[in-house]
DNA sequence: AATTAAAATGCTTTCCACAGCCTGTAAAGA
DNA sequence: TCTTTACAGGCTGTGGAAAGCATTTTAATT
């Protein structure tokens, strides 16, 4: 459902957000702690930066942070920049007409579960899941 | 989410009950109502006559027509053969590790929704969909 | 028996997500 | 100013899904 590249972009804003301090955390290393390579990371944060999630800073004691409060960060907004958001709109079976006014013989109901989906990331912010972690007992990420 | 030749295989299959007599429906005709490769079709409906949802016939008036009645076959049924079940245990950011207890930041949420749509297809078959095209106006497939 | 229709199957090709490598560029520190 | 650090970004390789092609097998019809 959501590609590799996203399931790391979440993966690793939740670990930046988790250690979210004044300075920057360089890509090497949340790449190493979530056993991630490193190049393809870097190009999923690149992502992350134009889309203003993160902001970025070379040289030594570079590598990024988040660009706003971990509040204002929505798993939307990571999947939004990473997957786009085809999946929220487009027909379960691949129909390019099937729609509202047009549906195929599954439109209903997929609509509702899909739209149960899109809230579920649109409700759920980087400081919630920050939270959680705190609360409860998670695994490594 | 689901793979293209799963969902060719669920558009094929609601063809072949929406069209289900006692004779064969050759998989040339449903390619071409459907406006699929005839080549990618047949693989996909040999899968589905080894899973025994279809059976096939050889020959002149050969084809395919449903193993057992539309109410005996689910969309779970069709997705299981091509696609497996994988999509319905698995965690939402591909750790493995990640389990009920032993969960991700974001498990618990995800199960429910993953879940919602497990039963989703495991409580629709074809003649329910059948009956819904039958009574609704539904796009071509 | 020969021909024809249609599924079964193996082989090849195409395409894209994923991944790795290398160079360019910005910034800090000596 | 030179060296080192670390993000930016281009280029290339790889595996699996998707798709196409060709041959084989089965069965009906003439």
């Amino acid at each position: 459902m959501l590609s590799t590249a996203c399931k790391d972009a979440i993966r690793a804003m939740i670990y930046i957000a988790k250690n979210n301090k004044d300075d920057f955390i360089s890509i090497s290393e949340i790449a190493k702690e979530l056993n991630l390579s490193f190049y393809f990371l870097s190009k999923i944060l690149q992502k992350l930066v134009k889309g203003e999630l993160l902001k970025s800073y070379r040289g030594p004691n570079g590598g990024v942070k988040l660009a706003k409060s971990a509040e204002d960060i929505r798993l939307i907004d990571i999947i939004e920049i990473t997957d786009g958001t085809k999946f929220f709109s487009e027909c379960i079976l691949g129909l390019e007409k099937c729609s509202d006014n047009n549906p195929c013989p599954i439109h209903y109901m997929w609509a509702d579960k899909r739209g149960e989906i899109q809230k579920m990331f649109e409700s759920t912010t980087l400081k919630d899941i920050v939270e959680d972690i705190n609360k409860l007992q998670c695994i490594k990420l």
